[in-house]
DNA sequence: CTCCAGGCTTTAG
DNA sequence: CTAAAGCATGGA
């Protein structure tokens, strides 16, 4: 077991994993316990040092984005001098954009749509406990998210069984395609074309795709709209229209590069009733 | 009871 | 092309 810590101030483990990019996090100690793929770390914070203690470090620091000057991105966030935003970035400058598993997310973020956050942890865990791998850290036990092999022996009554709903055919088809062409085509595209190939995958849609792509991909230009996004476009923007490829044209276009990552920002506020 | 949740697929116009 | 119906499930 290694350790080592962080500055506090652009890195809040509360916030990075309460703003739903992640559904594998359980409270532990004085922090939390995450679980990633197969690995795992706690995290906690005194609120000027964050300290990651793991097996592998490494993995969580990239995991974690700790390489990227969040300052920068807060700075730039506020130069919009919009009241909201400025409001939310100040409140959320600890969240990190995660680095997550791309087939990880994948498999969450089709379990993730027309859902409630704790329903989703609730399926999302059972498919590992009943599909991966067990292991402990400190002393706690966890299952390692399966493989897409392995959910592709499953068939949809399993995942039905288990509460997905109709979203259980979405996660079989998804697991035999990723299986047949793999994933790696999907590396070393730009944030619109990686959503392109992403929306062949049965239950992505827009939303989903650019969660992937933000959430596993490092495409911070990717902007998800949902239910919470079209309430502040339409309460905190002025906006009227209800067409989500538009708001989400209005959001890329204003944001730019950074587009994901204050999405990010106004999401968690919104939630927090900001 | 109805409405909603980090929406998507399918079908109709 | 856009619009709307239908979709499992559990909590408010």
């Amino acid at each position: 077991m290694k350790k080592f810590d962080f500055d506090a101030t652009y890195f809040s483990p509360i916030a990075t994993l309460d703003c739903g990019q992640t559904f594998r996090f359980y409270p532990f100690k004085d922090g939390f316990f995450v679980v990633s793929r197969d690995k795992a770390c706690y995290v906690w914070s005194d609120g000027v040092k964050t300290v990651i203690e793991s097996d592998d470090c490494d993995y969580f620091y990239n995991y974690f984005d700790l390489a990227r000057d969040y300052k920068s991105v807060v700075e730039r966030a506020k130069a919009f001098d919009i009241p909201l935003l400025n409001k939310c970035a100040e409140f959320g400058k600890g969240i990190r954009i995660l680095n997550q598993d791309r087939e990880e997310t994948i498999f969450s973020f089709i379990i993730s749509q027309n859902n409630n956050i704790p329903r989703i942890k609730s399926i999302i865990e059972k498919t590992c406990s009943a599909l991966g791998e067990k292991k402990a850290f400190l002393g706690r036990e966890y299952s390692t998210f399966p493989t897409t092999y392995q959910i592709s022996k499953m068939d949809k009554t399993f995942f039905r069984g288990l509460g997905a709903g109709y979203r259980d055919e979405f996660i079989c088809e998804t697991a035999k395609k990723i299986l047949q062409d793999g994933i790696l085509h999907l590396e070393n595209c730009d944030g619109a074309t990686l959503k392109k190939e992403l929306l062949n995958f049965k239950g992505v849609g827009d939303k989903v795709a650019d969660c992937i792509c933000l959430f596993a991909f490092g495409k911070t230009e990717n902007f998800p709209v949902d239910t919470w996004i079209e309430k502040i476009f339409r309460e905190d923007f002025g906006g009227t229209i209800k067409d989500r490829k538009k708001i989400n044209a209005y959001f890329c276009q204003l944001f730019g590069a950074d587009a994901g990552i204050i999405q990010q920002y106004l999401f968690y506020g919104k939630r927090q009733n900001l």
